[in-house]
RNA sequence: AGCGAGGUAGGGUAGUCUGGAGUGCCCGCCGGGCUCAUAACCCGGAGAUCAAUGGUUCAAAUCCAUUCCUCGCUACCA
């Protein structure tokens, strides 16, 4: 990859965006999926050498917060500014390193730039009002669809829905049918896994309609951004967040920067919200005259007991309180490890547990433990090979130097899971290799050969260090004082075969969970 | 209903695109070894008609067809 550095030099900027959460709802563990994968990708590029930029935020101007704030009897933006801070506290405690925090209530940041978004759209005749008709339940305060109701009925209130019409501005999606399908098709925006691409490919080719982008501001009880010349109306929320991309890097109030940044080179989002990313939003980027993102990529949910997490079924997991009991980096291992990155995967307590006690504390902490123990114990703190390497040490660097590219090509192909997988089967080529060479006996027997498989296993240990600066910052970054080394570029995790290490006194990674 | 994703030892998964001995990983179980390390680690073992049927092929978990089962999405859910 980083040989690439010709054609990249004049786009070395990297720009990776999370969804943003509703804030009526607390975080949930996709959430914190979301959060981890789109950190693990932003660090993995810095490492490679890109000028990373990461947005995130919280969508505010939706109904729900109104509706929310108010079954809680709080002011709405009360409300807001209390749930918004969760989220970034969740992106703090897991460790998600933002460079901008977008909130859509936010007038300053976003505002302008969402009615710029739309005045282009409504220039290129994109934007037109119509009539809409449909079921209304005045409890919800939502329309549903016939589909949705039960015997006829508000599936909540269970009462008879009232047709109601009024008037909404329209995005003529239609018009972009074509376009889109070249788009995703030729990979010009990328879906990432293909399945998803599928999905989204014969989505467009079933037909595509103009959908509304606007809500009277009487139903949104004035809550969300007007529309530009019409103050009847309110923008809806979609237009509204996903704009959150674009005024996250300046759009409307800091162009240098936009220039700079825009496209976004990956949006990170959930299966759920594929249809707005690939197909809404590209649309309405073209209608405006600017480009589309390169890459969307897409994870599954997170379930418990193999279904979804809901509050009815109470099989919700917190986020914040998981991360309490296993910190960072366990959640961050776990996540990345036991959930595919593609697909959707189970929660359970029980098996964080044993997924860090076995493989973060037995397997990879462990070797690390061992080694840096025992050459501070032994050898003061150093060890040097001048001379070449014997067999079985080659052997098991140049394996681990194997690995080292294996861990890269999934980085880049953003497997992430691929990539820990490669860790893990690192670091038990060095508990192997450790277990077979015997140091504790030629430590008195043949010190020279001993030093040479210290040398080599701290070797192993700088490689790792290296590996998971993207994935545990927070061990890496131990790992990497102990070593005396200062990770510049994912070129350092070569394994070292000669020269000198120098090791401090090592305090276990990871602590085991009870 | 439409669209999508799955079905691989007791559980969870990788492998499927690009066919080549059921090959691998984690948990659990059984046995042995080791003792540097956070009672950890290493080695070995038991356990699978790779959902079913039919086909293509010298060869199928992998490709094709059909069937059964599970799950998700279907337009304001990460």
């Amino acid at each position: 990859m980083v040989g690439y550095k010709g054609i990249c030099l004049m786009t070395n900027k990297f720009y990776i965006t999370t969804a943003i959460p509703y804030v009526n709802a607390s975080p949930h563990m996709g959430h914190a999926l979301e959060f981890v994968q789109t950190d693990v990708i932003a660090r993995y590029q810095k490492l490679e050498g890109r000028d990373v930029f990461v947005t995130t935020g919280t969508d505010e101007n939706s109904l729900k917060s109104v509706q929310a704030a108010a079954k809680e009897k709080v002011p709405a933006q009360l409300f807001c500014d209390r749930n918004s801070e969760s989220f970034k506290k969740l992106a703090k405690d897991i460790g998600l390193h933002y460079d901008a925090f977008i909130r859509s209530s936010d007038k300053d940041a976003h505002w302008k730039g969402v009615e710029r978004l739309w005045k282009s759209c409504f220039d290129s005749g994109d934007i037109y009002k119509k009539t809409y008709k449909g079921l209304y339940c005045t409890g919800c305060e939502a329309f549903y669809k016939e589909s949705e109701l039960v015997n006829g009925l508000c599936p909540e209130h269970l009462t008879p829905p009232e047709v109601v019409q009024e008037e909404n501005y329209f995005f003529r999606l239609s018009r972009y049918e074509q376009k889109l399908e070249e788009l995703i098709l030729t990979n010009k925006l990328k879906v990432t896994p293909e399945t998803r691409k599928n999905e989204v490919l014969s989505y467009i080719r079933q037909g595509l309609e103009d959908f509304s982008i606007s809500r009277p501001a009487e139903r949104s009880k004035g809550w969300g951004i007007p529309v530009p010349n019409d103050d009847s109306q309110k923008v809806y929320v979609w237009f509204d967040a996903l704009s959150v991309y674009l005024t996250g890097i300046g759009f409307g109030r800091d162009e240098k920067l936009f220039e700079k940044l825009w496209p976004a080179d990956i949006h990170v989002i959930g299966k759920g919200i594929i249809r707005f990313h690939a197909i809404y939003w590209p649309a309405i980027l073209m209608s405006a005259g600017l480009e589309v993102p390169k890459e969307v990529l897409v994870h599954g949910y997170v379930t418990s007991g193999g279904r979804k997490m809901s509050k009815s079924l109470g099989n919700v997991a917190d986020p914040l309180k998981i991360l309490g009991r296993y910190g960072e980096d366990g959640v961050r291992y776990y996540l990345l490890r036991k959930i595919p990155t593609f697909e959707d995967g189970d929660f359970s307590e029980e098996d964080v547990v044993t997924t860090i006690n076995n493989e973060l504390v037995g397997n990879i902490g462990n070797f690390v433990h061992r080694t840096l123990t025992f050459i501070y114990k032994n050898f003061g703190g150093e060890v040097r090979v001048d001379g070449a390497l014997e067999g079985a040490e080659t052997k098991v660097l140049m394996e681990v130097g194997t690995l080292v590219s294996e861990a890269e090509t999934s980085l880049s192909k953003n497997r992430l899971g691929n990539g820990l997988a490669d860790i893990l089967a690192i670091a038990a080529a060095g508990n192997k290799y450790f277990q077979e060479s015997k140091p504790w006996e030629t430590v008195t027997s043949d010190r020279q050969r001993c030093e040479r498989v210290l040398f080599t296993g701290a070797s192993i240990c700088r490689t790792l260090s290296v590996l998971l600066y993207p994935y545990l910052p927070v061990a890496s970054d131990k790992l990497s004082s102990y070593l005396n080394i200062d990770i510049k570029s994912f070129d350092d995790a070569k394994p070292l075969f000669k020269g000198s290490i120098k090791t401090a006194e090592p305090q276990p990674l990871f602590q085991k969970r009870p």
